[in-house]
DNA sequence: AATAAGATCAACCGCTCCCGC
DNA sequence: TGCGGGAGCGGTTGATCTTAT
């Protein structure tokens, strides 16, 4: 019953890595490279879980990691992200070079929520707590549509894309409409294999339109609060 | 100086997704 | 087409550090 342990618990090492170990990795990675993770403890003589192996290379042993405290603008590309892709913390670090989902995601809980929390607003939803009259967010984007559409360029890196996809049927749907509509779909590679939260900022008829095809509205169109 | 409370972050766990057979 | 294994993701835990009393 059951699917095999990923490696034998009673063999492998837990906790907190040794100064040995981690130069075991990094030396078996410099000359091997990464992959094969669930092979890779063995071949380097380590007495670890492969996902254990892992996760360290990619949060702490990574010779590309920034570390350090995150910047202004680091903090507020990540509140416009989050609002756009939700907890998809692998999405979210994919657009923040030298910063990992692990640790976003840790700094998202131990700081950025607080400072929400601080402006009012619900870090969960990314509406204001307190209430600004009940207008809805598309009553919002249609009074100031131009307050979201620069966030989002930015957010998506600075180019004119400002299409979300994250469920590969829609995506080509609207890759064979994306030369009517001018709207590109260059941005899969954000969320291949992620399908909760789609925004469509449709640029066709000038005023931004947005479609949630979520669970709830995440709402990029908050972004114009921040 | 001692210690309690709060904050931080590395690491683990369980689940889902993807791909090859 | 279905199944199994590996990889990756997000939530959570717990050890350690910092600050307040």
């Amino acid at each position: 019953m059951g699917r095999s342990p990923c490696c034998e618990k009673e063999h492998t090492n837990k906790g907190a890595w040794t100064k040995e170990e981690d130069e075991r990795l990094i030396n078996y990675i410099k000359l091997h490279g990464e992959g094969c993770w669930r092979s890779l403890p063995k071949a380097a003589g380590l007495l670890r879980c492969g996902k254990s192996c892992r996760l360290r290379w990619i949060n702490y042993l990574r010779p590309d990691l920034k570390r350090g405290n995150f910047s202004e603008e680091e903090d507020d590309l990540i509140i416009n992200l989050h609002s756009l892709l939700g907890n998809k913390w692998s999405l979210i670090a994919s657009r923040l070079p030298g910063r990992t989902d692990n640790e976003i995601k840790n700094y998202w809980n131990t700081h950025i929520k607080r400072k929400l929390h601080s402006r009012g607003i619900n870090p969960l939803t990314h509406h204001p707590t307190t209430s600004t009259g009940g207008s809805n967010i598309h009553d919002e984007v249609k009074k100031n549509p131009t307050k979201v559409v620069v966030p989002l360029k930015k957010v998506l890196g600075g180019t004119d894309q400002t299409d979300v996809h994250h469920d590969s049927a829609t995506a080509a749907e609207e890759d064979s409409n994306s030369s009517s509509t001018g709207v590109t779909a260059d941005d899969q590679d954000l969320s291949h294999h992620h399908h909760h939260h789609l925004i469509n900022l449709d640029l066709s008829i000038g005023l931004p339109t947005f479609e949630q095809v979520s669970e709830k509205p995440t709402a990029a169109m908050y972004l114009h609060y921040y």
